[in-house]
DNA sequence: TCAATAGTTCAATAAACATTGAACATAGGA
DNA sequence: TCCTATGTTCAATGTTTATTGAACTATTGA
């Protein structure tokens, strides 16, 4: 349970796994959130997100989100720290994530997303 | 059969759906082949696209094309014509049809999508 | 009027998906 | 050493999805 688990490489990212990873409204709001962080810190756990859904259900969602290269994880103690790939995916799809992001600010509320004030809350 | 079928209004285009749409490599596939075809005519008939799928297959797909508002279909006569709904796409999530074009134009060969030159034979 | 063409509808099927809770593993602090 | 917090794994469940083929509808042209 302790190990770092598998990432795709940069290549190896999908489109179509991509948008149906994004297509799913918890794991836009997941990305989304993450967006919103990055200016504060690039990283999230786990419990940051408890908000969204049951710990076991977040679990079948970051796998999600890390098997088609959209999130990484990093393993330190007892936490798992999470990041957006921005890098690895505005090289493979110039744009997309961005559009995606700005498409999902706009529907905020449509789509229940934590506004940037809720999501720079203490930890 | 011959009315046409009801379309969401652009305000009712939803971004879960539409990403959800994009997602699918068969229905991509459509978008892209219309987006192709966009500087000859803005239009393609359900049998252009035989080379994807069954006709039911294509019928269902097309209902979820449709249905996301990513498509508009005319009846005309025994064809049915569909066009992409860039203005509305545009004016709900500006820059996300295109970078989802681009996307897959880059990953062409792999989602094996057709050249322009497959789609811009004669009909 | 008849046949061919274009596409839809429906039922059946198998696979994938999201969700839940209980049991488990691990690391860190009292 | 034991307790707690964090998160995973697994099995079970019900839902949605994509795909197929057969039957059907509607329009066009001979």
């Amino acid at each position: 349970m302790s190990r770092t688990p598998p990432h795709p490489t940069r290549d190896q990212i999908e489109l179509p796994l991509v948008l149906d990873c994004l297509s799913d409204p918890i794991r836009l709001a997941i990305v989304y959130q993450l967006a919103q962080q990055e200016p504060v810190s690039s990283e999230l756990c786990c419990g940051d997100f408890n908000g969204l859904a049951g710990k076991s259900n977040l679990t079948y969602h970051f796998a999600k989100l890390r098997d088609c290269g959209l999130m990484q994880t990093r393993v330190s103690g007892t936490n798992r720290f999470m990041r957006l790939r921005r890098d690895d995916l505005e090289a493979r799809f110039p744009g997309l994530l961005d559009a995606v992001l700005k498409s999902a600010a706009k529907d905020a509320d449509r789509l229940q997303l934590a506004s940037g004030c809720d999501v720079v809350e203490a930890g």
